[in-house]
DNA sequence: TGCGCCATTTGATTTTGATCAAGTGCAAGC
DNA sequence: GCTTGCACTTGATCAAAATCAAATGGCGCA
């Protein structure tokens, strides 16, 4: 089945780009022929190991990053070292905060990932030249913004039970967007994680898997995988009717 | 103290934007003055009081606003009730969600307010065509992106001492940009709406706005007035060191 | 095979904030 | 001036989640 494409050539792209998946999800699909040429000139595919910093809290911000694979975790830690996950990326998110040059925010792998970075003022440059790019960097601050303010009514007022679910929820539904099946996935986030997501300990979290494993919501092999057998029924524990 | 502006000359300008607050901070100072005037013709200005509902979650958007005065609390709301104000707008704040046709939230007046209606229609088509405005509305969204995510660190972190205390700093610092001293305010919220900000109930938040008073870190005055001896004191209550 | 290292689970106890239940204070209306 | 209603405060008790403290269970490695 091959999808027809109207845009460009496909032998005007750079090849490494020809390859990406990410390039009709990404901020690279707003890119004329050219764009993409000159911002591949710049740019560099990466790989990350799980737990590796893309960018630190308070730090300068060089380079823009494409999510190629893998999780991204955007993290703010308090002075005493409290800790809470903000947003969660998946492939083929873009990475970054237009328009600042501080970081509000740490970003570190979840999982094993792979990145694509661009320097900041080749980016920055070839926005204000392509208003059809500021749109797609747009609709992806919009899209955070409301992943943002669903998670804040799951902090603010759920139960550490309908917490937990609604993380699972979360993962089932944005682990692999391409499947149509959502059951079966890996947790691409350790018990510590899931607890600075949720705003819980790691305890509670464990004892909250535990017991929907025992009222059979889930199943769990080895920590990771997890399966839910009815996903209308996990909504209910996530208290979303 | 005349400000002078190259921008364009006033007598091109409608004549209720000339006298608009709002026009230099909002969107507006996004357009030319043909683009206002087209503007101008479908918009209507409006008074709300405490509590009128801007839209209701689920409802479909027919307007978007700019704040002129007042502050308009943005909620979600369960379906057993339970709610949490996922954001705080100020004037000269832009109120809705470009790009979507049904709202994810509620807004409503938290304060008598007033605001200018515009068509989403005829935005929407003044935005393709436009820019520099999509640039303003892309930089409003991730600011309340960055503030979205401070608040979830509150919310999911802070004890319910320091979410008071994170509270009425973010009062002090949002409710009059234009002055120097913010260390008096009235608060815009009632203890109702302070406890749905927080992810508290209502005696959780009185008990600790009464703490507060009595290790003088606030004075209180008709359970509205704020008074802040020392802002960096209240600062660090916190927990922002 | 056994050891040590982690991450995770489980259990006992404590703490924080929620819930339930009166009060208080103030302003509007008769 | 008194009642009524509403927003807020205060007090007593309860429950959910945090904290403290051991287990348990892989997994890599000697």
């Amino acid at each position: 089945m091959e999808v027809r494409r109207q845009d460009i050539h496909n032998s005007d792209i750079p090849l490494v780009c020809r390859a990406c998946e990410a390039r009709h999800g990404g901020v690279c699909s707003a890119l004329s022929a050219e764009q993409l040429t000159e911002l591949n000139k710049h740019s560099f595919r990466h790989r990350l190991e799980t737990g590796a910093e893309v960018i630190g809290q308070g730090e300068t911000v060089v380079n823009y990053s494409n999510i190629m694979r893998g999780v991204v975790k955007l993290t703010k830690i308090m002075a005493d070292g409290r800790q809470q996950i903000v947003g969660l990326q998946f492939a083929p998110d873009f990475l970054g905060r237009p328009f600042l040059t501080e970081s509000a925010i740490t970003a570190e792998a979840a999982t094993d990932s792979e990145v694509c970075n661009f320097p900041r003022n080749v980016l920055d440059r070839l926005v204000k030249r392509t208003p059809e790019l500021e749109h797609m960097l747009h609709q992806q601050a919009l899209k955070e913004l409301d992943e943002a303010r669903d998670w804040m009514l799951t902090l603010g007022r759920k139960t550490a039970q309908e917490k937990v679910a609604s993380f699972l929820y979360l993962i089932a539904t944005h682990i692999d967007p391409e499947s149509v099946d959502m059951s079966a996935f890996d947790l691409p986030l350790s018990r510590a994680d899931i607890a600075d997501f949720l705003g819980l300990t790691i305890e509670t979290v464990s004892r909250q898997f535990t017991k929907l494993r025992k009222e059979n919501v889930i199943r769990i092999e080895n920590n990771r995988h997890v399966t839910v057998p009815d996903m209308d029924r996990l909504m209910r524990y996530a208290g979303n009717d």
